[in-house]
Formats: C-alpha cells, structure tokens, sequence
DNA sequence: CGTCGACTTGAGGACCCTCAACTCCAGTGG
DNA sequence: CCACTGGAGTTGAGGGTCCTCAAGTCGACG
C-alpha cells in the first residue's frame, strides 16, 4: 500500500505526466492468482483496480442456486473494476494462472484527474467495455447456439497471443464458455461436436482448436457487418 | 450550433462552473421527436449527444433481416451516447412523443474535462450504464420469460413518473418489449395473460398495468437480491 | 491400473418460436 | 350511423431448439 504510494509519487517526479494506462500500473509489484482463485467479490467495496498482465480472468454474478452467469472474459492488458463503483459489480476469478497488478481506485481516480492523456484513454477504454457488452446483449438475444459459439471462437481469435495461424489456443473449460455463452455444457459440446464434423473445426486436446476457416466462421457468427458493410442497412438516408 | 457555444460560453462566465450534467443541457433548446422517429443512427458520426427531457428512447442494433435487439430505454433525465466513440453503437429512436436537448460531443467533453464536479457525475452515469448491461445479460442469459416481464415490469415501476400506485404506465409497444426481453411478441402477450389469469397484474387498456403486488412480482423476477441480502451468497468470507 | 474430473453423446421433454386465425380498437370514408 | 380497413394484440396448434438427466468416454495423475 504503502510500496505503491511511493512509487506513484517517484514516477510523478521523476517521469512527469503518465502517458497511458498500462504505465500507471507499472510500478505496482505483480501478483499470482492460482487458477480458479478469486481477485475481488461481486458486491464487496471497491477498493482497488487490478490489470491483468498474463492469464485469462472471467467476470462473473452468482443468482440462485448453480446459476451462474459470465459477463466477460479480460485479456492482458484489460482492467478489472475500470467503471469505478462503489461496490463491485462482479466477482473476478482467475481461468487459468494469472499475473495481476494492483492499484487502489484513489490513486487511480487521482492519476486520471491529473493527466490530459490519461483521461480520453480511460474515457475509450469504458467506451469499449460499453460496445462488448452490446454486442454481447445481442448474442445472448437473437444468436442460436451455433453462431454463439462461432462469435465466441472469432472473438478469441482476434488476440494475438492465443491465435498461432490455425491453431487457436481456448484458455476456458467448458463450463465458463456455457456460462458465457447462455448456454449449457452439453450443448457447448454438441456444437463443437458439430463444427466439427462439417469440417469447420477440430477440437485438439482440452484447449486447442484447429481452426479450418476463419472467414467461414465468420461468416456462421450471425454478424452481418462481418460480411457486409455496415452501412447498406441503412439506405441512403443523409 | 453558434447559438449553443454561446449560451455555454455566458453561463460560464456568469454561473462559473457547472455542477450538474442536467445543467450544461439547460441551454440548449429542446427539440420535439414524433413517437418512432429516430434520433441518432448506429454507426454514424457520432457528434452529438443527447439527453432526454420528456417520452422515452429506445437504443437498438438490427441484425441481418428483421432481427432487432433493444438495449435499453432511456428516460428522461438519461443521455444517449454517454460512452463517447466515435461512431453511435446504436439506433435511438422514440418509443413515444419525446422531448430532447442536444449537445455536441466537443462541448460536453470540454465541460467535463473543465469541471471537477461534472467528472465524478460523468464516471457514475457510464458505470450506470454498465450496471444496466450487466443486469441485462443476466437477464438473457438465465431467465425465463415469466421472469424476464416480471424483471421489466419491476424496473419500470422505479421509474417515479411511470408508476402511480397500483397503476402502472407502459410507454413501449408489445415488439418493443419483446425485443428488449429476447422474446417474441407473442410471448409476451402470453406472458402477461397467464400473469394476469394469477392477479398478479391486469392490462388495462394498451399501454397500462394495474399491479396487485409489487413484492410479488419481485419475488418472481428472479433477482436474488430482491429478497435476500446480497452478502448471503458468499457465505462467511471477510 | 484405478480414480476422478472434464468432456461427450444419447434420449426425452420443456419452453419458447413459428405460423395462422381471431379479436379489439382507432381511424376513414361512404 | 355503420361498414371497412389496418395495425396492435391475443390465442391456439404444432414444431424446433436447447435443456435435463443419465450413461459413457477420454485423459491426467497418483
């Protein structure tokens, strides 16, 4: 707490003006979250952010009995907490290992006050938290289980540590993508099982997929502006 | 468009800082928008935001052919496109007679930048927004249809101008309901009748709802928390 | 080699969607 | 005034997709 302090004050001295996100997290010491481990409880006070610098973490709510829902996987880089709130919205927990920094919402909420640069990318990375969850409201509304899945597998295949060519590496067991995904296990399963024989995809091991065609995937995600340009829906109004 | 700049330009000099979002729209004028017609496009310039002074907004994304997802309603009070990007993320369009005011995006984000009091405000409406979402997708993802008009028709009666006692107001059409909820409209026609054949409520008219018992339908909207304390989920844990 | 957890596969059923007919109501015109 | 029309909403029958429950397979690890 106190390490972090220090550190926020030499940098301010000594670097001026932070330029970017990720470096006001630099000088907090990294963290490892064992597998399965929690980072934060949804509904506990929101004490601090936390950068994810390797692994996978899962944001997911509790309601009722065994009905969980997840409402986003963070990736390096990402933040956890980033709508600063009173309380958490979420309860954080790690996929696989992680490595985490830290930083406490005051200075975080004070670095950001302070810096001209600082405040559009935070501004930015709120914006991006807003449009995943759009596009994840409309996936949970109007996507069957299979263009589900295939948005999920594009998704993940756009980070580029996970997407080596045609193998693309799935950090999360199945239960997580059900849950992410709205649906159920078994029906996670099948679909794989299904792509699977129409030759789209092949599931290698627990956590690899060789991937035939990411453009015909693509095309099976149900997102029109994947294949068209988004602006022919509209006509030519203005 | 001068007219705007002008009038934030005098109240700066006169009033000093803004200490309220409401305020800095204050003296933009108020434009009328006939029930159905759209406010802003998906995927236009977003230059504008906007915040609604009397109807309700609907935000929605279409889909491919006759697919519509709604993400939200907006009321007055509630500003549309308040996660700043570059383009909308969705279409706003009335639900019904709306009054709005308008503000460009430069203005506003130079009155946050600016303010000390506006930027706490501004971080607490995008982690509203977000707050939403999240409870949106749990809705979708692990609820059933009787839970999901109960979910609506509960958050609707918080709304002070909709709900008079029993008596509920319903601005929004059968589709949009349906469409909001991840439902057809047939549904949610269903829905309401099987609800009503309980007394739980009854239709009055199109666009009413007379609520027996707002308790009940709480319970049955499948919110945890509606009738339990959040912190029994966890257990004993710190 | 046995065990355990993660995953797959199958059978049956629930819930919601689709399609279609019907009611209700407001607006229009004879 | 009433018939006509069209839009919104309701109701019913049937079917599809996904869920539930259950059994079976696979793979890691002692």
């Amino acid at each position: 707490m106190l390490m972090q302090k220090t550190a926020s004050f030499e940098r301010n001295t000594i670097v001026g003006e932070a330029v970017s996100l990720s470096e006001i997290f630099q000088y907090s010491p990294t963290e490892t979250i064992a597998s399965g481990k929690t980072i934060c409880w949804e509904g506990d006070a929101a004490n601090h952010l936390f950068q994810v610098v390797e692994g996978v973490v899962r944001l997911q709510r509790i309601i009722g009995e065994g009905r969980r829902v997840i409402t986003a996987f963070l990736f390096p880089g990402d933040l956890v907490g980033a709508a600063l709130q009173a309380t958490y919205l979420f309860t954080a927990e790690a996929v696989n290992d992680c490595k985490i920094r830290r930083m406490s919402c005051k200075t975080f909420h004070e670095e950001v006050s302070r810096s001209e640069n600082l405040r559009p990318e935070y501004i930015a990375l709120l914006s991006q938290e807003m449009a995943s969850a759009h596009e994840q409201m409309v996936l949970l509304s109007k996507k069957n289980a299979e263009e589900r899945l295939c948005s999920f597998v594009v998704r993940l295949s756009e980070r580029p540590h996970l997407a080596k060519e045609d193998m693309l590496s799935v950090p999360m067991n199945r239960q997580d993508i059900a849950d992410y995904l709205g649906l159920t296990i078994e029906t996670v399963s099948r679909t794989i099982s299904k792509l699977a024989s129409r030759k789209i995809l092949s599931p290698v091991g627990r956590h690899d997929l060789k991937v035939a065609s990411y453009e015909r995937l693509a095309r099976l995600s149900g997102n029109t502006d994947d294949f068209f340009d988004k602006t022919c829906d509209r006509g030519s109004l203005h």
